[in-house]
RNA sequence: GGUCGGGUGGCCGAGUGGCUAGGCAGAGGUCUGCAAAACCUUUUACAGCGGUUCGAAUCCGCUCCUGACCUCCA
């Protein structure tokens, strides 16, 4: 098995060959939703990306653990420390408990993901199961000298921590620049730097959330949750971290100078960040009012939808892009990407009905390498798709009779197919044929084949014409009828 | 203002020095009772200007446009 594996580093900003620390063993980390809303179609993309790098890390081989946390506590709006608590606000606003909240997004969170074929990471750790992990951690950090106390809370010392080690590493930015730039916040009085973030917010009399700690009854700031729960399962020093770029800046530089101020190591080898899905350029937020609901995707129930498109639609749409490419939304790439995810999966199911010869007139070995050179190239999922094509359009001239096939290269079709078509890429077949419905059109569709053979075309004609009116669509070959749904 | 990206044919989107990206749409053809599908062939391209080079979409410089981050955000 192939394992030249070339990751993109943002901590070195080039492209490294992929050695984790103890192979197979591979720990991954990726930064989960908050829950306290929706997830949109731009959080979707981050887990799908993630997806295919965790789908590719299992089919070379590797056994990978993978955590992604659920933020269920700790986000302040507008990163005030007098602000609400995320989960609080919103609890008042559906006249909810905070972990009701919690609950309801987490689990609509859960059914999202099961529609895009995700799978369910190794480990699902929350914020809140985690709090003495993160007291720990703070503790750790307070004793090492780059953290202290004021009035219940503890905040992070930046600039006592850059004289010893990068905190701008990610992203490469000036300090002074950061000092000079960052925007005046209310609330800030009693940090010592203005770049300083809290560790633990003393909780207010009316906040809900709250936990006792060594400094006051409150609630631990976002960033060190991470830094908990990762090293609580992957360790001091893990493989790969990975989460959206917005995230880069802030949260992760973040995370990494927590962790080193407590471990002295820097958490991971590998950052890895996935770049932002936008709508007519701009980045799609709930803030913008641009961002997607999937179901409003799925149903096509939103102004700027014309139709709606089904999940997997979704999740190879943003497989035809790299997934540090922004990617934008338009109806007409998705419709784009409906109709090849079609032609593609139309291929796949002809597999089974393919003859072999002895000869074949194609070379597969040779895609078999670039499907792998591809993927092997920083996850790149466009072109294992355009290799997957060159196989459609050889599946589809062999089912012709025009072309020719051994059943040995028919094998490593199959192969290849389930491979990355299922496995990696994380597609499956939007089943219609083995449900009622189906047997029904099989039904229909057999007295028109009687039809057609006593040459009474006027019937077949009404019921093809029919059916289609119903969305579902025929293709006469020469030996049988299909057929497949239409949107 | 700072940091980091981008500008590729009608649309989406790969590609980083010479060799077809791919999908969708368009055109012609084959097949077919018709339709659809499929297959074959095919048109349209690298923001602008200058430079390096035998050769640049790809490297360098300048200009224009645009995005993200710097504030919670995947």
């Amino acid at each position: 098995m192939n394992k030249n594996l070339i990751i993109y580093n943002t901590l070195t900003r080039k492209k490294e060959s992929f050695k984790p620390q103890n192979p197979p063993l591979v720990g991954l980390y990726v930064c989960g939703p908050t829950v306290y809303s929706d997830v949109h179609l731009g959080n979707c993309r981050t887990f799908i990306s993630f997806d295919l790098i965790y789908r590719y890390l299992l089919h070379l081989g590797y056994q990978v653990r993978y955590v992604r946390n659920i933020t269920d506590a700790g986000h302040l709006e507008g990163d005030r420390d007098e602000g609400d608590d995320k989960f609080a606000k919103k609890a008042k606003l559906e006249k909810l408990e905070p972990m009701e909240i919690v609950q309801k997004y987490t689990i609509g969170f859960h059914d999202i993901m099961r529609l895009f074929n995700t799978l369910p990471p190794s480990i699902e750790p929350t914020a809140t199961g985690h709090i003495s992990e993160q007291i720990e951690m703070i503790k750790q950090i307070m004793n090492h000298g780059f953290a202290y106390e004021i009035n219940g809370s503890v905040y992070f010392d930046v600039e006592k921590y850059s004289k010893t080690s990068h905190y701008t590493i990610l992203t490469n930015r000036q300090l002074d620049d950061l000092l000079v730039n960052t925007r005046e916040l209310s609330g800030q009085d009693e940090k010592k730097g203005r770049l300083d973030f809290a560790l633990w917010i003393k909780a207010k009399p009316e906040h809900i959330m709250r936990w006792p700690s060594p400094w006051s009854i409150g609630f631990p700031g976002w960033h060190i949750e991470c830094s908990a729960m990762s090293h609580k399962y992957l360790g001091d020093h893990f493989d790969i971290h990975g989460g959206g770029m917005d995230l880069a800046a802030t949260h992760h530089t973040n995370e990494i100078a927590q962790s080193e101020a407590c471990n002295h190591k820097q958490p991971a080898k590998y950052w890895m960040h996935t770049n932002m899905l936008t709508v007519n350029g701009a980045r799609m937020s709930k803030s913008a009012g641009n961002g997607f609901l999937p179901m409003e995707l799925f149903n096509g129930n939103h102004p700027l939808l014309k139709r709606g498109y089904s999940p997997m639609t979704v999740r190879f749409f943003m497989l035809q892009a790299h997934y540090r490419s922004t990617l934008d939304f338009s109806n007409d790439a998705l419709d784009a990407s409906d109709k090849g995810y079609k032609r593609l999966m139309n291929a796949v199911a002809l597999l089974n009905k393919l003859k072999s010869s002895n000869q074949s007139d194609f070379d597969i070995q040779s895609i078999q390498e670039r499907c792998y050179a591809a993927m092997n190239d920083d996850f790149n999922s466009p072109i294992l798709i355009s290799e997957l094509f060159e196989i459609v359009r050889i599946i589809n001239s062999i089912y012709d009779g025009k072309v020719q096939a051994t059943e040995e290269d028919l094998k490593i079709i199959r192969k290849l197919i389930q491979h990355f078509v299922f496995d990696v890429l994380g597609l499956k077949e939007e089943e219609h044929q083995a449900d009622d419905m189906g047997k029904i059109v099989d039904w229909i569709v057999q007295l028109r084949t009687e039809a057609k053979a006593n040459r009474d075309f006027v019937t077949s004609d009404k019921i093809r014409i029919g059916l289609q009116a119903l969305g579902i669509q025929l293709k006469d070959n020469k030996e049988e009828t299909t057929w497949s749904k239409i949107n």
